[in-house]
RNA sequence: GGUAUCGCCC
């Protein structure tokens, strides 16, 4: 079954859904899936926005003696978040906590995710102060930075920064996604400097800039020209 | 062997 659900999720990744369903369906003639392999599926199905099927596995789990544990709500409420779809994202999060499973701090995030996507900044915000209050899901670097790409997208940098000294304030170390987003705002704006010193920030807290980090500096360099700054970073 | 943030790909 490891061997089936790796190859299922293998094709999953290479954007062949469809095999990969057919190798589930022929897995069942001899194997009886569990909860991780129908997580793979589901993660897939999703993916190619397969909606109805995927939550018809809700009723075809049950024939295998699986239940949805946290991981596959998790995945679903991901999924549905990022298509936009927050009122099934509510749904199953009441759906969850019925059946006893208690949102963490994947699922909280995955829920400010769909407010951000949906373009409800607002609402992202008050999840954000429940979660800053709560004991069991407090925020962590991947909720604060989905929240700064966010105002980032939306170019609205103070904010993006209010919530960075938010962040560091309660304890939430920028790693390089953080500084990464960063970069991107500034080098897309036409502040290639200001992405230079981020960047060069970055280095100096001992977070190893990506190739990504680089490149996307160096974008914004040359957009306006610094010579010197991009032929030092390509020498880096 | 399964879940959340940048980039990458599209």
């Amino acid at each position: 079954i490891v061997t089936y659900t790796n190859f299922i999720k293998f094709l999953g990744q290479s954007d062949c859904a469809a095999e990969a369903f057919e190798l589930f369906v022929l897995m069942k003639e001899y194997h009886n899936p569990d909860i991780i392999s129908f997580t793979v599926l589901l993660r897939i199905l999703c993916d190619s926005k397969m909606f109805d099927r995927a939550l018809g596995l809700f009723h075809e789990m049950p024939y295998y003696h699986c239940k949805p544990d946290i991981i596959f709500y998790n995945t679903l409420i991901d999924k549905l978040g990022e298509a936009g779809e927050v009122k099934q994202v509510r749904k199953f999060c009441s759906q969850m906590e019925a059946e006893g499973i208690h949102a963490d701090v994947v699922t909280y995030s995955s829920v400010v995710k769909s407010l951000c996507v949906t373009k409800k900044i607002d609402e992202a915000l008050v999840v954000l102060r429940f979660m800053e209050i709560s004991r069991m899901v407090q925020p962590n670097t991947y909720t604060y930075n989905t929240i700064i790409k966010a105002y980032l997208d939306r170019e609205l940098i103070k904010e993006a920064l209010g919530v960075l000294g938010r962040m560091k304030i309660r304890g939430c170390k920028p790693d390089l996604c953080s500084y990464n987003l960063f970069i991107k705002y500034y080098s897309d704006v036409g502040q290639g400097m200001e992405a230079y010193i981020v960047l060069r920030k970055m280095v100096r807290k001992g977070i190893e800039a990506s190739e990504g980090s680089y490149r996307i500096c160096i974008y914004g360099l040359m957009k306006q020209s610094k010579v010197d700054e991009v032929l030092q970073l390509i020498k880096e």
